[in-house]
DNA sequence: AGCACGCCGACT
DNA sequence: GTCGGCGTGCTC
């Protein structure tokens, strides 16, 4: 038997199968999507079967050399998806197969030197390598070039071999067990004076199950020589048994039951009742505004797919991922569901894997990759917040989650929903083109009022002399709460806000030497940094461009805001939010909890509050520069802003107390910002329909970003401006090609780097052409100075 | 990606 | 004459 073999060589020249022979006692024993390792030219490296077959067109196959896997980690679908994945994304197979499998599963290849004879007829400078060891790995090498030529001649003449070890890198935790032993015996065989081990062993035995080691010596306070003597005279057996970690370290959920569906909640979950009932596919659109209960309607719906024993998948924004949200659906579903978030190790990433990969839980709630949950009969698909983009992978294989849910619902003829309070355009225009199923859930659950907006006009504000960051309502509001008692939220889109360092006297601006943005000043460290590739130098002196001492940082981050805040209201208590106040592993959920107890009286934070934040006494909500996200060259941008406001606004005023937004803007008119509020999204959808319209942007055509870099400046000109001329000769009259221009990052990592664009309605060639081009730049490419990124469908345009 | 094969310049 | 540079092509 032969099988096909996808192996793990990252290359345009490596991305088919290659054939290997099945040896006799694996036949009708292994399947396809077992990882396993094969001889590749001189090396060992790992692989993925993707099919097995009788025969092979090739004379002579290797065989297989190690099998790695007992349960396949890939089933047949996921083979099907990755293969689909890689064409639609234009991205290897094997990174497309790698994406669905654990961090901890993926290859780790070392090499290894292993002496064969005497060191003494090693070549003199390799020999004191080997004074101690006969075997010592590449690493550990100084990559001397005397030294290699050495030991390769060495390993020619069969005096050394080099080994290539393929390695796991997860590792089963395991913990010791212990268990009475299977052999009758009798209590009274231990003599009297044993007391200790009289009394532990009738512990272990009216347990009946097994003992964890470590807690039963803890309970009973015994030590581990009486465990000993009793497992060396047979009374008890020891075992390793392998155990889950917990991520969430115990904690116990308390057990909720669903909860009374509103008319509204009725209406909208019937339709995706009926497609589970008929088991049909159909993509639904759970148009629910903030607090309409979109979440009871999915848990019933999943509770629903469970009863008919199928499986759920979840997808929720990576920064929504809170133990709030986890709560919600462990609480319903207890230990059936498994929960992957970014801050899990890999380990434990890799047991929640396994467990779905087991069938021990069927429930998967994660952001992105959860996606892609080994599930073999899937029942029913969420995709919470759809909107967000961050449910598009910005590297390769750049492929979007809504695709994929897609994919993997008509494959298991089942529901998907996609729910968000602010539909992307591109949803939305489906779900009125009858393509997908809209469901509106368009009143909050007990009838509880929109929060009311005020837009205030920040020009108005500076003619009235007011420079501050604060409006006078605002301020006022502020102050209003802190007498009442209750809590503000203020927010701050730091986006195209940097606080940069500029010159007063010249003008000149601190930019990064690789990279063509401006340096950002970090207070606490008092240094400059670029947030594309890392450079810091520290804050200058003087400018270096007139040697003048008046340079300083401008721009609003969120320190700035926090000065001026204790300054204008010194009584108030604050809690900054933003990248560098969460860094460290849990201090988000710390904020958080703090701000929820009450232990402060505003929230000041950027885009990561927008998100989840639920508490009864945030009464007001204060947006300092709505229209910083609207003046960002992207298409986008108008519905990104609408988004962010109505998301933000949804924090104020959940429960009883009424919620009070405030937006301060420069562009108050604009339809992005006008229109929230009257919460209307309807109208917004109409109003920028017609914009995209005018200006030949999705929904209204497909797109394609072609990126191309490199280090020198003429040769991306150059490379950019023949792969137009090409793309514009091969692609049909309708489909528009854009560029080539200068990318909004025009240097990266000291990589010039240009782009260009593609908009097309219909265009079967497309895909082709776009392999054409990188295999005509095959060379450049694989010599490491050319870089072409292809990305179908983009979201970002950096 | 690695690695071998192979074809042209500067050296014992 | 050879050693070694890295361009080209292959890995079942």
């Amino acid at each position: 038997m032969i099988a096909k073999v996808i192996v793990d060589v990252p290359s345009s020249q490596t991305d088919r199968s290659f054939d290997y022979a099945i040896p006799e006692q694996w036949v009708d024993i292994i399947q396809e999507g077992t990882r396993v390792i094969v001889p590749f030219g001189p090396r060992k490296i790992q692989g993925f079967i993707v099919e097995i077959t009788e025969e092979s067109e090739f004379k002579q196959v290797k065989p297989i050399l190690e099998v790695l896997d007992v349960i396949p980690v890939l089933t047949a679908e996921l083979i099907r998806l990755g293969d689909w994945l890689s064409k639609q994304t234009l991205s290897f197979k094997l990174s497309a197969y790698q994406l669905m499998i654990p961090a901890a599963l993926r290859a780790k290849v070392t090499k290894e030197i292993h002496l064969l004879t005497d060191s003494v007829h090693l070549p003199k400078i390799i020999q004191p390598l080997f004074k101690m060891e006969n075997r010592i790995t590449w690493g550990a090498l100084n990559e001397n070039k005397l030294v290699l030529k050495a030991i390769q001649e060495a390993a020619r003449e069969g005096f050394l071999e080099i080994a290539y070890l393929v390695e796991e890198k997860g590792k089963k935790k395991t913990e010791r067990f212990v268990r009475v032993s299977g052999n009758r015996h009798q209590l009274d065989d231990i003599p009297a004076r044993a007391g200790k081990q009289k009394e532990l062993l009738t512990y272990i035995e009216e347990t009946k199950q097994p003992l964890k080691v470590t807690s039963l010596l803890e309970e009973t306070q015994m030590t581990r020589a009486t465990l000993t003597t009793l497992i060396k005279k047979g009374y008890v057996e020891e075992f390793e048994k392998e155990v889950y970690r917990d991520p969430l370290g115990g904690v116990e959920y308390e057990k909720t039951e669903p909860l009374q569906l509103t008319e509204k909640q009725s209406e909208a979950i019937a339709p995706i009742l009926d497609s589970l009932n008929q088991n049909m596919h159909d993509t639904f659109l759970l148009h629910g505004v903030t607090g309409s209960g979109k979440t009871e309607v999915y848990l019933q719906a999943i509770a629903k797919a469970l009863s008919q024993g199928r499986e759920a998948i979840v997808l929720v924004p990576e920064i929504s991922l809170t133990p709030q949200m986890v709560q919600r659906f462990k609480g319903r579903f207890g230990s059936q569901v498994a929960v992957f978030h970014s801050g899990l190790s890999m380990g434990e990433k890799y047991d929640e894997w396994r467990k779905i990969r087991r069938n021990e839980v069927r429930v998967v709630v994660g952001a992105r990759s959860a996606i892609f949950a080994p599930f073999t009969n899937v029942g029913i698909i969420i995709i919470d917040e759809e909107h967000e983009t961050s449910y598009k992978q910005e590297e390769n294989p750049r492929y979007h989650a809504r695709d994929v849910a897609i994919w993997r619902g008509k494959e298991h003829q089942c529901p998907v929903i996609l729910g968000s309070a602010t539909p992307s355009l591109e949803s939305y225009a489906r779900a009125i083109k009858g393509v997908y199923h809209l469901l509106p859930l368009t009143e909050r659950v007990n009838n509880r009022a929109m929060p009311t907006v005020n837009v205030v006009d920040m020009r108005e504000e500076l003619r009235q002399g007011n420079r501050s960051m604060f409006s006078n309502v605002l301020l006022e509001q502020l102050k209003d709460r802190l007498t009442k008692g209750e809590q503000a939220v203020l927010f701050l889109n730091r986006r195209g806000y940097s606080t940069f360092v500029m010159c007063r006297d010249c003008g000149y601006v601190a930019t990064c030497d690789h990279c063509d943005i401006s340096l950002t000043y970090h207070r606490t460290q008092h240094a400059l940094k670029c947030h594309y590739c890392g450079h810091e130098e520290k804050m200058p002196e003087t400018c270096s461009s007139c040697g003048s001492d008046h340079i300083r940082f401008f721009g609003s981050g969120t320190q700035k805001v926090e000065e001026e805040l204790t300054k204008v209201l010194p009584e108030a208590r604050v809690i900054r939010m933003d990248i560098d106040t969460t860094r460290r592993k849990g201090s988000h959920e710390k904020l958080l909890s703090a701000f929820g107890r009450g232990e402060a009286d505003i929230l000041l934070g950027t885009q990561m509050i927008a998100k989840g934040l639920d508490f009864p006494k945030i009464t007001l909500v204060g947006v300092l520069a709505a229209d910083s996200m609207l003046h960002i060259p992207d298409f986008r941008s108008a519905e990104r802003t609408f988004q962010l406001m109505e998301q933000v606004s949804g924090r104020a005023g959940r429960h009883d107390l009424a919620g009070e937004v405030i937006i301060q803007s420069y562009t108050p008119d604009h339809y992005s910002i006008e229109l929230v509020k009257a919460h209307d999204y309807e109208r917004f959808f109409q109003m920028e329909m017609s914009q995209r319209k005018v200006g030949v942007y999705p929904p209204y055509v497909y797109m394609v970003l072609l990126n191309i870099s490199h280090p020198e400046l003429t040769q991306v000109i150059h490379v950019s401006e023949k792969i137009v001329t090409f793309l514009k000769r091969e692609l049909s009259e309708q489909t528009v090609v854009l560029g080539p221009v200068a990318s909004p990052l025009a240097r990266i990592k000291d990589r010039y780097r240009y782009q260009c664009m593609i908009k097309y309605r219909n265009e079967s060639g497309l895909r082709k052409t776009l392999l054409e081009i990188q295999q005509h730049y095959i060379r450049e490419i694989n010599q490491g100075q050319l870089q072409i990124s292809i990305d179908m469908q983009p979201y970002m345009f950096t």
